[in-house]
DNA sequence: GTGGATGCAAACTCTTTGCACCTTG
DNA sequence: CAAGGTGCAAAGAGTTTGCATCCAC
């Protein structure tokens, strides 16, 4: 039912290769070094084919445009650089959130980013401009 | 500077009314029974000023469209509930949670999101369809 | 009276979809 | 060879903006 078409080998390796949450702007860069003739719509439709087989893993933060990871990890959250924009994957957890909801309300799952700077983008370093919406692919 | 207008009074009193986060739409919705003719234009613009005044604040949630709430608050976070999508205010917060980050991360802030059912959409009574994204302003 | 605010429509960004052509199994 | 995939362009949803008109101060 699914093709292994180059395309769709191309976004899977693209996000495994990153090891962090990919836009699909980003996707698109990278695999079209695989593949130069690649739309945005394939990787659109590559990456919900992906997601409907259980391969990747939609990332949403508040106010940003979803992401795909790889599938397969356990519960995590997200940690986003707020010099760089990039996301990484948090192993760790807060715990049961229920008793934080007001009474009446039952609490079935939660989301958790945190905010602050990568490695790569210690307060000392110089920091990417946060207006340009560009993610840089570079080190920062 | 800011001018008292009729929409802009229309626009705020929406959200003070609300008691909650509001959509954009959401407030057109509410902001034209005072103001028949008030334009979806008018209303981000209006929104986006009185964030800039202090006023509103904005609240994004992962997945979702920005919405509105009065400013004023101190640190809190949401609860979305599954079964209407509305969004509450939760006035807690789990604290500290640098040591969730990997070595050589700086947390600087987070954002926490829960999920589960509001008090009028408790698992026994019937909840709207997830799926269309209309957000019905009546009790569910 | 004048500058900020409004309404409308067009433009923009991100994402999805229709359709003809191509490719995998 | 047939079903599914691809590329392109057009269509959608949400948001912003240009511009002529309007109105609060």
């Amino acid at each position: 039912m699914e093709r292994n078409t180059r395309q769709r080998t191309a976004i899977r390796q693209a996000i495994e290769t990153a090891g962090r949450p990919l836009l699909p702007a980003e996707v698109l860069e990278a695999a079209k070094r695989e593949v130069p003739g690649l739309s945005l719509a394939t990787v659109y439709r590559g990456l919900k084919a992906l997601v409907e087989d259980g391969l990747l893993a939609t990332v949403s933060l508040p106010s940003e445009v979803t992401r795909y990871e790889v599938a397969g990890h356990q519960h995590h959250h997200h940690f986003q650089c707020l010099g760089c924009q990039r996301v990484f994957d948090v192993h760790a957890c807060p715990g049961d959130l229920g008793r934080l909801a007001p009474p009446g309300f039952s609490v079935e799952s939660h989301d958790l980013t945190l905010y602050g700077r990568c490695g790569d983008c210690s307060p000392k370093k110089p920091t990417l401009d946060a207006k340009s919406k560009k993610v840089v692919p570079i080190r920062c």
